[in-house]
DNA sequence: GTTCTTCTACTTGCATTCAGGTATTTTTCT
DNA sequence: AGAAAAATACCTGAATGCAAGTAGAAGAAC
């Protein structure tokens, strides 16, 4: 018997699962946890060999809570659920120990697959997704992945900047010489490798920074 | 009988309402539509009493179908399911001849009171979202809601400038004149009441507008 | 206690944006 | 055909952004 663990806070994508399981009878739904904290307080006790763990929760990025599991729980397997097929979330999502993902808008099929291939200790990779991914991950993914490290102050302009404030707002806002901010946004342009304000801003937001 | 028309590219989503209603006899979900097109076809010689419509359908944007429906089936009672909670979208669609609007995260009894209430020809808006909703449905509303309209040049424009190129960069991409966009630009960002192009594309962004 | 990183501030020079116009041509609609 | 809307192009001047530097002060790390 395989246990299950759903980690969602949409009470309708876990009775979508439920539903798509029903009829598998070595499938066993242990549990379904609506929060990141729900799910730490389950697993301190319990070891699910599946955990479905929902990307977008309401109390925690839900890439972290998929590294939190992973020291925690070195052995069950992880499938991330997204609803965008997005590269650069799905390769955090591998880097930080998931087995594999799968979008929101699968098929019955796809989920049963999915399971099989995780516990046999293979990666499982949404068809839907594959070709955009593996396209990144084999040309770009080196480029996607490096996200920089940011100083602090770097971090704080750049959120302001997002903002939609200027320089000089930027600079009256910090106590700070419009100079200084200059200087700051020049080396997050250099860092991120973009050629104009708005770029640096897609950049980031590509990479989840802000 | 009450006949239930559920329009979601996600089978997890349509599988946890069919899960959510199995119990109540006089709801009969009659079809699935993964598409607008099916939807449309399906709408052609049926004329279901409840709707529920997810808005990001892989082949139209759910408001416009929205719309669409609306005037081709003036009796139908239309439940937007959206999974943000975004005033800008809810507004749009009440504008556009929905009865209400369900957050994908709700609960079993919320569907059940959302389907009771359209059917008393009453508005339902999702409780979760609500005091946000009706805050910015009474204060800044209009200004959400009016969501100018573009022109075609407009929101090419907006698209490219969106996409990192600065206006001579756009101007050489569309054999314009670098002061032709620059037109263009100022154009846009009077109608979304923007201070600078930064300030534009987050406006632009927040109404679903690029 | 010295090295390294980060934060800070400045200069020069050129490009671009932004605010405020005006104005002609081309579509679109009635 | 005539009016209205959209697209096109231009101008000036001030503000801001961008590139390519230099450089001192504060903190952290060894």
């Amino acid at each position: 018997m395989i246990n299950i663990l759903i980690i969602d806070d949409h009470p309708l994508v876990a009775g979508g699962i439920e539903m798509m399981l029903k009829d598998e009878e070595h499938l066993n739904i242990i549990a379904c946890a609506k929060t990141a904290k729900e799910a730490l307080d389950f697993l301190a006790t319990n070891e699910p060999e599946i955990i479905l763990l929902d990307i977008s929760l309401p109390d925690i990025d839900g890439l972290q809570l998929c590294e939190l599991i992973r020291v925690k729980n070195k052995y069950s397997k992880i499938l991330g659920l997204t609803s965008t097929n997005d590269a650069s979330i799905i390769t955090q999502l591998l880097h930080r120990g998931a087995n594999g993902y799968l979008l929101k808008n699968m098929e019955r099929s796809e989920l049963i697959e999915a399971i099989d291939k995780v516990l046999d200790n293979k990666i499982f990779l949404s068809r839907a997704a594959n070709e955009k991914v593996l396209e990144q991950f084999s040309s770009v993914s080196t480029a996607l992945n490096n996200v920089p490290a940011l100083t602090r102050r770097e971090k704080e302009i750049l959120q302001l900047l997002e903002e939609g404030l200027n320089g000089p707002q930027i600079a009256e806002k910090l106590f700070l010489s419009p100079y200084t901010i200059e200087t700051h946004r020049k080396n997050l342009m250099q860092k991120l490798n973009a050629n104009s304000l708005v770029q640096l801003l897609n950049i980031a937001r590509n990479k989840k920074m802000i």
